[in-house]
RNA sequence: GGCCCGUUAGCUCAAUAGGUAGAGCAGCGGACUCUUAAUCCGCGGGUUGAAGGUUCGAGUCCUUCACGGGUCACCA
């Protein structure tokens, strides 16, 4: 048979075939017409990798040679050794690997060549005794070995693994079969899930699962995907946030509740933005935001001390510390002492949002709170490394919180910053009806100028608030920017499995 | 969306000043029964992201486009 005509017989998505990929097929052919299944269905095993590692690695030569471990394990062969009639190769899954040594004189003659029509890259199920190398590595002495699945592209190179970015984050595969630290990053990332999970049910609370396709997109200053049902025949909008829903929960007597799910927010990307991200949110009745700072330095606290075992953790340059307590500094006070900007600046509210303005291409008049909310995202944010939390916002940017008892100007809320992001939003719950709907309607007059991000009514939910809301705190924590402080990893797209990346 | 950088063999990267596109890994053939980036000998592998242009001659210079990375803007 002809290249060309090989070519088109093998139908492989990608249509110019290398060399490389032309002697797999063939190899695999081969395979065929030894009679063995080419796809099977099944493997009879006995441990994974990770579990012969487990439970057998602390085993010496002598105390394996005497207990003549037999195992049956799968993996992927990632590398290969050959010397004449004896063969090393590793195999391995996810983030483990396992070496195996393959003997002409153990498996037979037949046996051993037929090793010579597999390639990096296959599945396999090895059958043997573990042993320890003459350098002390734990190892498979194979007595047999079944095909299981073919890998018809050659692999990425060993050493190096794969290093380019678009490919690592479009064949996401490759980048868990080639590069053991992505595999770890989203263990870990597994892992702080589950601890978070536990936290809170430890703690009484309950989980829900409230609405991803509302109608009146709410819970957050956003812009939101819009999509359409076509049975009903309305618009519907990607939930920007739970809140909404969650609090009318709390009204239904769900004291504490939390939800972990995605939000979508129609806006840019960047290496701290995905557009679909994932947010915990928790309510809490009857407690305030200074005890929702409490709970969530111990949230923070446990999973440093139960992913790390300890309460400083290395992140780029820095090494941040979740010792308690955390530095409380008022939103004000910040920019007055962070923002790099003369005392004076602060005379004159409307210098300074004019000042403002010179930082964000907006073309809106801006009105005080918002021109300082754009001071402390350009000047201060990114100065704070250590946990921070900035209490006490300007009210008009807090639509949905209630007023600082003492400074009625201000929000009874805080931010909550680590290595410049912000990784937390919480408050004291607004619970009256009436001003609910007043904040509400304010925002709608900003919509009216053109402010996109304006928080539309929402009068089922102030009606709820009518039948009675307790004092609440609630909480949002980005998920993704927790994995990455917790993985100490730089860009969102680190932490998330497929980040959204423009068709090919 | 603006600006800067990148795109060369399956992968990781080279290619002085514009002058015949190379190496390592991977692959193929051979030697080799404790190797682990195995080693040794030999061989094949390319529309240099796409399309134009300048030039005797373009991976290299110019223009446009595509995709990605960084950064700024919006945002958590």
């Amino acid at each position: 048979m002809s290249d060309q005509e090989r070519r088109k017989e093998y139908r492989l998505v990608q249509e110019d075939l290398s060399d490389q990929e032309i002697i797999r097929l063939e190899k695999w052919k081969k395979l065929q017409e030894k009679g063995l299944e080419v796809f099977p269905h099944r493997a009879e095993i006995t441990h994974a990798v990770h579990e012969v590692i487990s439970e057998y690695s602390f085993l010496s030569k002598e105390e394996l040679e005497e207990k003549n471990i037999s195992v049956r394990v799968p993996g992927r062969i990632i590398s290969v050794r050959k010397m004449g009639r004896a063969t090393f190769f590793h195999i391995a899954n996810f983030r483990d690997k396992i070496q195996v040594y393959l003997r002409e004189d153990v498996v037979g003659k037949e046996n051993y060549e037929l090793f010579d029509l597999l390639d990096i890259g296959d599945i396999v199920q090895v059958s043997g005794k573990l042993f320890r190398t003459r350098t002390g590595e734990l190892t498979i002495l194979a007595e047999s070995y079944v095909f299981l699945a073919k890998s018809f592209h050659p692999l990425p190179e060993k050493w190096h693994g794969l290093q380019d970015v678009e490919l690592r984050y479009r064949k996401r595969y490759l980048d868990l079969i080639m590069n053991p630290v992505s595999g770890e990053t989203f263990r870990l990332r597994s892992q702080m899930v589950a601890k978070i999970r536990r936290f809170f049910d430890e703690r009484g609370f309950i989980e829900v699962e409230t609405p991803m396709m509302q109608v009146i997109p709410g819970g957050a200053l956003a812009r939101p995907f819009k999509t359409f049902h076509n049975a009903l025949g309305i618009d519907l909008y990607l939930r920007i946030a739970p809140e909404l829903y969650l609090k009318r929960l709390v009204v239904g007597g769900m004291e504490k509740v939390y939800e972990i799910n995605r939000n979508f927010r129609n806006e840019g990307v960047d290496s701290q933005h995905n557009p679909e991200f994932t947010m915990l949110e928790f309510y809490q009745a009857y407690i305030d935001y200074h005890q929702l700072m409490e709970l969530t330095e111990e949230l923070f606290l446990y999973l440093a001390r139960e992913l790390h075992g300890k309460d400083e953790i290395p992140y780029g340059e820095h090494t941040i510390s979740f010792r308690r307590p955390w530095k409380r500094i008022k939103f004000m006070e910040a920019i007055r002492e962070m923002s790099g900007l003369a005392p004076s600046r602060f005379e004159d509210q409307k210098s300074l949002i004019d000042f403002a303005a010179t930082l964000t291409p907006e073309k809106r008049p801006l009105s005080y709170g918002k021109a300082l909310d754009i001071i402390f995202d350009k000047l201060v944010k990114e100065k704070i490394v250590q946990p921070t939390f900035i209490i006490n916002p300007p009210k008009e940017i807090s639509p949905l919180a209630k007023s600082d008892r003492e400074v009625p100007s201000e929000a009874a809320r805080f931010e909550l910053i680590i290595a410049g992001m912000e990784l937390a939003n919480a408050f004291s719950e607004l619970t009256d009806p009436f001003e609910q709907r007043k904040r509400f309607e304010e925002q709608a007059a900003m919509r009216q100028t053109g402010d996109e991000e304006s928080h539309l009514v929402d009068l089922d939910y102030v009606e709820a608030l009518e039948y009675g809301l307790p004092p609440t705190g609630g909480e949002g924590i980005g998920i993704d920017r927790l994995a990455m402080i917790f993985s100490n990893q730089k860009s969102i797209r680190e932490v998330i499995l497929f980040p959204l990346l423009k068709p090919r």
